[in-house]
DNA sequence: CCTTAAATTGGGAATGTTCCCAATAATAAA
DNA sequence: TTTATTATTGGGAACATTCCCAATTTAAGG
């Protein structure tokens, strides 16, 4: 009616044809003549003809897509890991389909049924901070579909993992804060749902222990991300009658905001209080004082995720990997420390 | 074989029923015994069956998916439209697919085919700045395809379309550096193949006119939006022998970037020169001195293309409508001028 | 207990492709 | 010209689902 598409039934029947035929033409089969061939390329090109996926992937049971879900897309973090995972994807004949959590567990939920629905090939997650049941993720496992974690990983499942080395960068970035004769260096930290965060966290106590810095409980605030509260925090830590010197903050987002509060307060970065992110987002480098911070290869990120994941794809679910790739961090000095 | 999904044939073999039964349970059609319901409900849930929508799309000849094609990823622009236009396209039912071109046309025209192959039911796009040939699009309208234009439009192309008020809104920016006394207003603007170029500079051409300021084509430098291109501009201005006082720039990258520039060299902003950005992008608040700037509604655009389309797809082909709705601006001013 | 109506179930086509196997047409060899 | 061989083409199943129509079962009424 209306709305129809070219198919190859119509090409077919125009030219007195069967379907196998133009079939075999427009997948570039060799056995068919170089007249027919040229016929059916003409028309299919003439009538815009474009190769219905939805039947090909039905029929091979293989869409030749893979899913990626994200927790949020508000920072430059995701979106350039996207890119990164894209690039390789496209490059191996892969389409995404992308989605965010919002940060929420039953957003998560909802994408992974979505992605199910929708016969990916394999997904890419990056884990809600609210995430500690599984149940939907392990399904991709049963149904052998498989999973690769990146940033955001889940520990109770064996499948790739691509990580930075979340410990060592936190570890550096105290080390120089100390380096830079801090004593008290506080710690606005994730929540303990997150892998990242804990391991930061414990990069964060290493490093005070080996200087012999005597570790403050008062100094360390875990949060759940939520922007807003770190003025709370920020206002609190700066109250105590023995106020930081210094904040490590568990990312950039946190870390500016901190940064703005405390300039707002009339307290001089670096010297009063100094100020140490985690991501290098693009607005750190803008920012006045300009933010240091621990770099991760981002894009990389993106980049060996999908390939670990379409390496998956194609290997028999008996032989499936379960590699963790730690990728490098970098700690970028600035004007802030 | 070895990645078998379960299918609803799957579970009436085992229930001893027939596929037709199973569906009607799984569909929710009411003309099926409390009974079988139960049991077909039962194994689904035990069998984690899920529902095969290329099979639905195929034979609905409708695949609930929407694609959006963005030019880029990473200013936090385009990253804010989707999410808006995916809130409203899954709020009505819609998967989406998000491509990037990279600011390249032939990658378009790759994606725009991606778009065709997956069978979406309407397309959302902002333009490349080197999309000049549109006949990839125009595709869709012979096929019966919406699309809908949003930032980046297609003036040669009567389909609907979401823009802001770009003339107003540089009119206004341009205005504001008038009042503060600014003399020499440079403007570095964008290929005039975008329609935003255009009507950005038309509206500072105006505002000069209106405040009878004499227009000085070398201050005028329409650039292809690469950053790193921004520095050769704003040396080339400062260095003329009646340099400008004030820069407006189409975009805040270009601003922020311009910036960044003119405190390398010494110069206060906003004393010696005042900069104006157009977006409102995350950064331009955090950085030192903050940027003013013309907001858009970000999310609001996202929405209302999202909206749009959906409207278009649920329409009859003979009733498409045309709309071209604007948004409203506003000036946000901050230190920078 | 039989008839009739209603409730529940099954059968099969259709969606657009691909691919195997069989059938036909064209060419080469005898 | 006939047969054998190869090059080209056609037929039909399969993928997972929905939906119409027909068949069967169950319940209700006499």
């Amino acid at each position: 009616m209306k709305r129809h598409q070219t198919t190859i039934v119509d090409i077919a029947r125009k030219l007195n044809l069967s379907k196998s035929t133009v079939s075999r033409v427009l997948t570039g089969h060799p056995s068919v003549s170089e007249k027919t061939r040229r016929a059916v390329m003409e028309l299919a090109e003439q009538l815009d003809y474009q190769r219905n996926m939805l039947s090909v992937s039905l029929l091979n049971k293989k869409s030749n897509t893979i899913g990626i879900i994200v927790p949020e897309f508000m920072s430059s973090y995701f979106p350039q890991v996207i890119m990164g995972a894209q690039e390789v994807a496209a490059e191996m004949g892969y389409n995404t389909i992308i989605c965010h959590s919002n940060e929420h567990y039953e957003t998560e939920v909802a994408n992974t049924r979505l992605m199910l629905a929708n016969q990916v090939d394999g997904l890419l997650v990056s884990l809600t901070k609210e995430t500690r049941n599984f149940d939907h993720l392990k399904i991709f496992e049963r149904k052998g579909i498989p999973i690769v974690f990146f940033n955001r990983v889940c520990d109770e499942m064996d499948v790739p993992k691509v990580v930075v080395d979340d410990y060592e960068g936190a570890f550096r970035a105290v080390e120089h804060l100390i380096k830079r004769k801090k004593k008290r260096i506080a710690h606005l930290a994730g929540p303990d749902s997150l892998l990242i965060s804990v391991k930061r966290l414990r990069g964060y106590r290493d490093a005070l222990k080996k200087y012999n810095i005597p570790i403050d409980e008062e100094l360390i605030i875990p949060y759940d991300l939520t922007i807003a509260k770190v003025k709370i925090y920020v206002n609190h830590l700066l109250r105590l009658s023995n106020p930081p010197d210094a904040i490590f903050a568990i990312n950039d987002p946190t870390a500016i905001e901190a940064l703005q509060i405390v300039k707002k307060k009339g307290l001089e970065v670096p010297k009063d209080i100094a100020i140490v992110g985690f991501s290098n987002d693009l607005a750190s480098g803008l920012i006045d004082p300009a933010l240091t911070t621990v770099s991760q290869p981002v894009k990389e990120m993106g980049q060996t995720a999908a390939q670990l994941l379409i390496d998956q794809i194609n290997r028999d679910v008996s032989e499936w990997k379960t590699i963790i790739r730690v990728l490098k961090t970098e700690l970028i000095v600035r004007k802030s420390s």
